[in-house]
DNA sequence: CTGAAAGCGCTAACAC
DNA sequence: GTGTTAGCGCTTTCAG
């Protein structure tokens, strides 16, 4: 326990470069020597300091993962995917929640400088220029997500709404729908403007009616009333694609308040943001944000990066797609 | 960017000594000098190297948190409370995921050796001996759930399910209720036994009359066929405590399917293990696992044995705690 | 193919 | 109250 490469060297009969260079494959080593080093490894138990590594090297292992908080159901997900590859690369992702706080964020960030991290994947909500800045200043590789640019050392994930959206509004037709209702968020949110545009033009590539799109609010009473209006009005919709979960819990409300039967009178579509997967109950179509695949496209993108001496960034898709869930307890995690 | 201490010392017009002592704290330093050296530190945007100073002191900031899965719902309440205290504690947490699988687990804490972390948490469901040799022959503080022992540099933390028990008999007491029965898991599951003599002996000790106790095993279908033999036997309950989510929820259906109205006909009190503040749709009362405390007990717990050279290890006791959930949606995160 | 040795940036004696 | 300096354990030139 405890032994260094010193010992190593000692054991095997060899320089501690020698050691070094076979630990790391940094350079060519005869068979023979290899294997004394190794057995010598072995025999003490002997685990590289990382720390002295890192110094050494400038760079640590480890790679920052900035989410806005691990509670938030959103995440785990990320987290994990990224966590895998990580791991798959030898490497570690150090997860910090930022509570949603800017100032907490911040100091994150500077710990993750402190860390000598080479890269950081920032997948919060917000994301407060300051970080970029501070990230590209120690030319630290990093990612985001949504960004909407790419530069030197900063890659970008985007997610593709359309894709789902398209998947579900074939879905929908197929199922003889011809009226489809979208109810979506407040337009301030760019997530929210990004699926009602998504919608919208993918009814019109798909050569459907002139449907009815309605803002709310993204919460589960917007959902009801909304749907409320939509069923109440002179074209009701047979059919309707919500903005995310929470407003189609809140159709689903409705629906069952006023007797229909889900999804067989009406059929809804939520977008997988939050909590639906852990939430519903019913049986229910939505189009799931995969965020397993988030997480590991977001390694990908780090890794790219300082496997290239420049940095160089890039645009990456993580495209939505439909689930068809039934109605067995539990229901089940997404598929991801 | 990229200044490192000397370029402080060099700036302030001191010693590369006195930089350290003052951002240590580690030995007395003039006002003056103090400010001389901030400043500099401020206007160079100065960040320690930790892999230097891990390097030197021959321990990192950063404590190991073992966990399952985070996408399991138990951990992260515990990795948020973990974490925060972490922080404000001045430490980093690096948490990783075993995926219930022993030899990623023993990886994943020769990671940590290697890393030179003072201290782990694991908080794992099944806790490999391998993992506690190893921890222990190196000399770094660690502190388990529920493992049953304390030791030279090992903390334990206990769950003590009594106390919610006792909260939730008394409060269906309360209620008027007088046979209440229990469904809990199968018994070669430690925490199955434990729920099961918690309530047992705690039934005794109100004073309650002989209860009957059934034993499923902690999923949806054994709640529900546990649920129909006792409603259908001579002496049905009016009131049944479940011992986990799972079972509950089986239970839930159980009586809806029966037309009965919940909680007003059967009062149901759930185990709060995994998913169930997510998932309920109805009201329901819980005997909830407060999941963020046991992340800051267990910071503590680390962090207790750290400050004290020869890392004795003592026992946590964190109790559970009945919580009474109104039908609001979405149903909110328990308490914690 | 291998070894010697100069750092990496910081901490912690030890001097003053 | 402050400065000097010898490491911490590794990587990586530079010689051989």
């Amino acid at each position: 326990m405890g032994a260094s490469i010193k010992d190593v060297a000692a054991r095997a009969g060899v320089s501690i470069a020698t050691v070094s260079h076979v630990l790391n494959g940094t350079r060519p080593t005869q068979q023979q020597t290899r294997e004394r080093v190794l057995a010598a490894i072995r025999d003490l138990g002997y685990a590289q300091n990382q720390a002295a590594r890192n110094l050494a090297r400038g760079r640590s292992t480890l790679l920052g993962l900035l989410i806005s908080d691990i509670r938030n159901p959103f995440f785990p997900d990320i987290t994990a995917g990224f966590q895998d590859q990580a791991l798959a690369h030898d490497m570690d992702a150090l997860v910090m929640n930022t509570n949603y706080d800017p100032q907490r964020t911040l100091n994150s960030v500077r710990r993750l400088v402190g860390l000598q991290v080479p890269g950081v994947a920032v997948l919060t909500s917000q994301i407060d220029p300051a970080v970029i800045e501070t990230l590209a200043g120690h030319r630290i590789a990093a990612v985001y997500l949504d960004l909407g640019r790419v530069d030197q050392s900063i890659s970008n994930i985007v997610l593709d709404y359309e894709h789902g959206i398209i998947e579900s509004l074939e879905y929908l037709t197929q199922l003889g729908h011809r009226r489809i209702a979208y109810i979506g968020g407040p337009l301030h949110l760019t997530s929210a403007q990004r699926r009602k545009r998504a919608f919208m033009e993918t009814a019109v590539r798909l050569g459907l009616e002139p449907s009815h799109t309605f803002d709310a609010d993204f919460t589960v009473k917007g959902g009801y009333f909304a749907c409320s209006k939509l069923l109440n009005g002179s074209t009701a919709p047979t059919a309707i694609v919500a903005g995310n979960d929470l407003t189609a819990i809140g159709i689903l409300h409705r629906a069952y308040d006023g007797k229909l039967r889900v999804p067989e009178d009406l059929s809804v579509v939520g977008f997988d943001d939050i909590l639906f997967a852990e939430y519903t109950q019913p049986a229910l179509t939505t189009v799931a944000v995969p965020r397993g695949e988030i997480g590991r496209v977001a390694f990908q993108a780090l890794w790219t990066m300082l496997s290239d001496p420049d940095l160089t960034g890039r645009e990456y898709r993580v495209g939505t797609r439909l689930v068809i869930r039934d109605s067995t307890l539990p229901p089940g995690k997404n598929a991801d």
